[in-house]
DNA sequence: ATACTAAATGAAAACGATTTCATGAGTTGT
DNA sequence: ACAACTCATGAAATCGTTTTCATTTAGTAT
C-alpha cells in the first residue's frame, strides 16, 4: 500500500534503478523485454514515482500557480476551469491562490514560484506577488509569469487582457444611442486597473457625445452584489436621478436592479441596466441583462499558453495579448424614458 | 535572483547547513548571535528554502488536494473559499482539483496523495479518486481523507455532509403546508447520492401526507441552469401540470424561473418553486428564491478541520459529522392557486 | 583541579528520483 | 578475425534539505 520506492522495482525487476527510471520516463531507451518486466515489477508493487525525488533532480515541479483575488466570482471560476483544462492537457497542475487581495496572501503563493514549488504563475491581480528586482531590463529576468486581467503597470510583463476602456466606451455608447444622457457609472475599488481603464473610456464617451460629466453619478463599489445594491441607492438619493447606469461588474449590475426592484423602478423603463462581465446569471435576470461579454475560457486558455511556451522557452519575446470583448444587449437597457 | 541554496547562506554565514536549517525552523536551538548573522545571510542572499529538498527528506509536502466536480459551481467556490482559508491558516496550501467528473482527472489528483505529492485529500466527488485495497478495514488504511457532499458508500471514511434527506423533507413539507399537492421535483444526476438522498425525503414527505407519487412529476436535469430550463419547459407539457416544484439545486431552480417568466407563469401565484442550496444569487432573484439553506463555509471548515486533524494524527476514530442546513422561506414560494 | 552536564555546532547520512559516464554484449563491415 | 559501431545496462553522482550523532566549548558541582 504505502511507500514504494524505485529501489523495490529495480529489486523485482532484477535490474538497477537507472533501468526503471528509464523505462518510466524514456521507454524506447530500454529493451522491450527488459520493458515488459519492469512494467510488471510497477504494477505488482504499486509503485507512485515520488514527484519530490524527481522535482529535486530536475528542478522542474510540473506545477504551475495562479493567484486570484476572488474564486468565489463568477467570472473568475470561468477563468479558472478553462486554465485547469489547458494546464492538464501539457501535463501541469494548477496550485490555486483565492488571495482576497491580502498581500500577504499573494506573497505566500508567489514564494512558490521563487522558491521552486511552481515552475510559473498566472497573475490576476495587480501586483507580482513576490519582491522583484526594480532595476531588471526583461521579462526573462522574472519566473516564467503572465499577468491578465489586472494590468500591473509594468511594460516588461507578459499579459493577457481585454480592451476595458474600449468595452467601457461600447456600453456607453451603446446608452447613448437610446438617448441617454444622464448615465451614472458604478465603479470598481481604485486600487484595480481595469476599473480605472474602464472609468477612462466612461467619460472619454461622454466627452465625445458632449455631455459634461457629474462627479456625483460616479460610485464606487467592491464588484460584489452588496456593492451594487449600496450604490443604486445612493443614485436614487440624486435629486436629477440617472436614466441608464452602467455598472463596472454584471455582479453590481444584479445588485442595482434588486435596488430598483424594491423601490418599484421599472427596468428599463424607468432606469436601465448595464452590467460588464457576462456571467452566467446575466442571461437568466429578469430582466435580463445586458452587458459587456468577457471570453473567459479564452483568457483562461490564452494566459495558460502563453506560460506554457515561456516555461518551455519556446516565446522569447514579452508580448501583451488583448482579447476582443463583445456588447450584448437584452433587456436590461432601452430608450431615455420621455416624462 | 535565483538559485540560492542552504550552502551558499552557510558560507556567508561562516556556519554548517545544518546550523542555517535550525536557524530557520528551530531557532531556539541556535545562540542568538549566530541566529542574527544566519538571518541576515538569508536576506543578503535571498535564499528561499526549497520545498523539495526538505519534503523529500522529511516526507510531507504540506499540500492537501482538493477534489471537485465543478468548481464554477457556486456552492463549490464558497466551500472551496473556507477550505483555502482553514488549510492556509494551517500552513498548508491546496491543490485543486477540478474533474468535471472525468474519472480520469480524479484519478490524476488522487495520484498525487498516493504518491506524496500532496499529505491528504479532500474528496467532493462519490468516488474515492485511487484504487484501494478493497479489503481493508479502517480508515487509517487509507491517506488522509475526508469525504464531503457527495457521500461515497463506504463506512470507513471520514465524511462531512449534510442530512440532504431531511433537507428535502423539510422542502416539500414547506410546499404541503401551502396546501400544494401536486409538486413536481427536478432532480440531479442519478450518480450524485445527494440527489439519490434528496429524492428519498422528497418521496417520503409525499407519502407521509398521503399524496400519491407520479412518475411524471420527477424531472432529472445535471443540477445547471440550463438543465432548469429543460425540466421545467417539460412540466409545463403535463396535462395535470404541478403547483409547486422542488428543484435541488438553486441553479436549476434559477433556469425553471427563467422558463416560466418566458411563458407568463406568475411566481408563486401559479406555480411555486423551492430551490436547494441557498448560493447567493438566489435572494436577489425576482421574486427571491425560496430554498435550503446549506452552511458552504462550515462545510468547508469542517472538512478541512477533520483533514487537519487526520493528518497530524489526531483523529484516531473514523468520523463522519452532520451540519444543520436551514429552510429559507422567500417569495418564490407561495399558497396552492385556488382555481 | 576533576568530573560531569548542558548548550551550540558541524560532519555526514539519509530521502528518491534522474542522468552522466563507462562498460559489456551484439552487429556489421572489412 | 578485428575494428568500429550501436544498444542496453549499471554504478555512482547529484539535486537541497533535515536530522542523527559526535564533538567542542563553557559552565557547574564536587
Amino acid at each position: 500500500m504505502a511507500k514504494v520506492s524505485i529501489k523495490e522495482v529495480a529489486k523485482q525487476a532484477r535490474v538497477s534503478a537507472a533501468t526503471v527510471s528509464r523505462a518510466l520516463s524514456t521507454p524506447k531507451l530500454v529493451n522491450d523485454k527488459t520493458l515488459t518486466r519492469v512494467l510488471k515489477a510497477v504494477k505488482d508493487t504499486g509503485y507512485k514515482p515520488n514527484r519530490f525525488g524527481a522535482s529535486l533532480r530536475t528542478q522542474k515541479s510540473g506545477n504551475v500557480v495562479v493567484v486570484m483575488p476572488d474564486i468565489t466570482n463568477q467570472v473568475n471560476a470561468g477563468i479558472i476551469r478553462a486554465i485547469e483544462n489547458e494546464a492538464m492537457q501539457a501535463g501541469y497542475s494548477v496550485l490555486l491562490g483565492d488571495t482576497q487581495n491580502i498581500e500577504a496572501r499573494e506573497s505566500h503563493y508567489g514564494d512558490m514560484v521563487t522558491s521552486g514549488q511552481a515552475d510559473g504563475i498566472l497573475v490576476f491581480t495587480p501586483r507580482i506577488p513576490f519582491p522583484v528586482d526594480e532595476n531588471r531590463q526583461a521579462f526573462h529576468d522574472l519566473p516564467p509569469l503572465v499577468n491578465s486581467c489586472e494590468e500591473i503597470p509594468d511594460d516588461n510583463i507578459n499579459k493577457v487582457l481585454i480592451d476595458n476602456k474600449a468595452g467601457a466606451m461600447a456600453a456607453v455608447n451603446h446608452l447613448i444611442s437610446l438617448g441617454h444622457k444622464r448615465i451614472a457609472a458604478i465603479k470598481g475599488p481604485s486600487f484595480t486597473p481595469s476599473t480605472e481603464s474602464r472609468l477612462v473610456g466612461y467619460k472619454e464617451a461622454l466627452n465625445d457625445a458632449g455631455i459634461v460629466i457629474d462627479d456625483r453619478y460616479i460610485i464606487t463599489g467592491d464588484y460584489g452584489t452588496d456593492s451594487g445594491v449600496v450604490a443604486m441607492e445612493k443614485l436614487l438619493r440624486l435629486k436629477n436621478r440617472p436614466t441608464a447606469v452602467f455598472c463596472f461588474s454584471d455582479d453590481m449590475a444584479i445588485g442595482a436592479m434588486n435596488t430598483l426592484r424594491e423601490y418599484d423602478f421599472k427596468i428599463p423603463e424607468d432606469i436601465s441596466i448595464m452590467g460588464f462581465d457576462d456571467i452566467s446569471y446575466a442571461k437568466l435576470m429578469s430582466p435580463t441583462l445586458t452587458t459587456i461579454k468577457q471570453p473567459l475560457e479564452d483568457i483562461g486558455r490564452e494566459s495558460m499558453r502563453m506560460l506554457l511556451a515561456l516555461m518551455k522557452g519556446e516565446q522569447t519575446t514579452c508580448k501583451s495579448i488583448t482579447l476582443p470583448f463583445e456588447l450584448v444587449i437584452r433587456q436590461s437597457t432601452g430608450p431615455v424614458p420621455t416624462s
